[in-house]
RNA sequence: GUGGGUGUAGCUCAGAGGCAGAGCGCUAGACUGUGGAUCUAGGUGCCGGGGGUUCAAUUCCCCUCACCCACCCCA
């Protein structure tokens, strides 16, 4: 028989690594339950031109690694390569916005992105994001910010810090991008193939370009920060001011420009000390909302990397049954099932297993299966009532009535 | 999409144009109702797939697929 493969750029979450992904979700979901932040679920497939209107046509999200299809009556339908667009979508469709002046949400699931497969990235792979809609102070901006740091610090990652920067208002990134334009039109052929056709279409990503060359024709141009509009430069120093008297740790980064379309103003990002590349990443999008067809709403939010996380947080200890039960012959395993029920009931965990086999691999299995206690029902046991309690630990063994047995062994074992 | 690396036992990997290897794990026994430690014995297998060169290919050549890494992109 053939063996069934995972497709490529998929992958299977086993046992042993699911324990480390349930708990960053304990962490995460715990942190924003702090923040008020409530739980929206949006399909996986979502039209087509949702993200194409979103993202922007021209990045490559869009125009080479999206999942596109088609479904029986025609429709042009897209697998979602991320959640924001998702998220207003439901925002504008449900009428959320008129119910509350400030919507705090947050969503967890699959995202597909017809990437080559790399270290912590995967065709399809798994995004948390928060989104506050409504709020246009940048101390909304501090707030999903400090949710991202609050989950870094319990996660015991090992030291982060964030990465910090504006893009401006629509006029201030616009003019920006003259700028840089103007600075490096007499210079175009130094850059890289790459930043000549960025040149055009998003003159901002010539500032992230790692190209030695690139980044050397890219040194002299001031920063972004030098011809903000007033508000764009109010907003951006009240938040810097924030993040200050919160103690975030980040660093203001000049090349910190969002591949997304959708991003204004604050972009961010979060990196493992001595890592460079982000673990999660985030802004503020006041246009998107209406350029959906919602209601003119401002919003701020940020997306998870999970595989991400994951390769940089610690590992939780791992769970271990607290119980293995040993049954020997049919009588004792009709028995031993009803130890079983009653322990499991008082919130413990047993495991056992069905097979007849001699005690010596009984308890070779017991001892596979790390537990520190071990019940032992024969037919001795049977006859005369009772049942063993082994710590497997200190390898004494106590005979306990069959009668008391579920009490005492919770006594025992319950710390 | 570009570049590099790797595919051999369940796992980690060594190997060489001529019998397929080690460590770990696994199974059994020493110990017949007690796990771990020790000793002894044991099977580990389409050497990723296809083609070519050769008397002979797991080894050399070509193609292909998969995985890993970096770039790219992005979280």
């Amino acid at each position: 028989m053939e063996q069934y493969k995972r497709v490529r750029g998929m992958h299977d979450i086993l046992p042993g690594e699911t324990e480390k992904w349930q708990h960053a979700e304990k962490i995460i979901l715990e942190t924003v339950r702090l923040f008020n932040y409530r739980e929206l679920r949006t399909p996986v497939i979502e039209e087509r031109a949702l993200f194409e209107r979103s993202i922007g046509s021209e990045s490559d999200i869009i125009s080479k690694e999206m999942y596109t299809f088609q479904d029986r009556k025609g429709r042009n339908l897209a697998l979602r390569p991320e959640g924001t667009a998702s998220v207003v979508r439901a925002f504008n469709e449900s009428g959320m916005q008129e119910a509350r002046k400030v919507s705090r949400l947050y969503y967890y699931g699959p995202m597909f992105r017809y990437d080559r497969p790399q270290k912590g990235r995967y065709r399809q792979f798994y995004q948390f994001g928060v989104e506050l809609l409504g709020g246009r102070s940048p101390l909304y901006d501090a707030e999903v910010i400090e949710i991202l740091d609050t989950i870094m610090k319990n996660l015991e990652t090992g030291g982060h810090y964030f990465g910090v920067n504006t893009l401006g208002c629509p006029d201030c990134r616009e003019r920006y991008a003259g700028k840089i334009k103007s600075y490096l039109l007499s210079v175009s052929e130094k850059l890289c193939q790459d930043c000549r056709t960025r040149m055009e279409r998003s003159p901002l990503r010539i500032l992230d370009c790692k190209n030695a060359s690139c980044k050397e024709q890219t040194r002299d141009i001031p920063s972004i920060r030098e011809i903000l509009c007033a508000e764009c430069s109010e907003h951006f120093g009240l938040l810097a001011g924030c993040l200050d008297r919160k103690g975030i740790p980040y660093k203001v980064m000049d090349n910190l420009v969002r591949g997304l379309d959708y991003y204004t103003k604050t972009v961010f990002e979060v990196f493992r000390s001595g890592d460079d590349n982000a673990v999660a990443a985030g802004g503020r999008y006041d246009t998107l909302v209406s350029q959906l067809g919602g209601a003119d709403t401002p919003a701020v939010g940020f997306a998870i990397g999970m595989e991400r996380l994951i390769t940089v947080m610690e590992s939780p200890l791992p769970e271990v049954p607290a119980l293995y039960l040993v049954c020997m012959g049919s009588g004792a395993r009709d028995a031993g099932a009803g130890i079983a029920s009653g322990l499991r009931m008082r919130g413990i965990t047993v495991e056992t297993d069905y097979d007849d086999v001699p005690l010596k691999a009984a308890m070779k299995m017991a001892d596979r299966a790390g537990v520190k206690w071990c019940a032992i029902l024969g037919d001795r046991e049977m006859e005369r009532g009772v049942v063993l309690l082994k710590n497997m630990s200190t390898g004494v063994q106590e005979e306990i009535a069959a009668a008391s047995f579920i009490t005492k062994a919770v006594e025992r074992v319950k710390p």
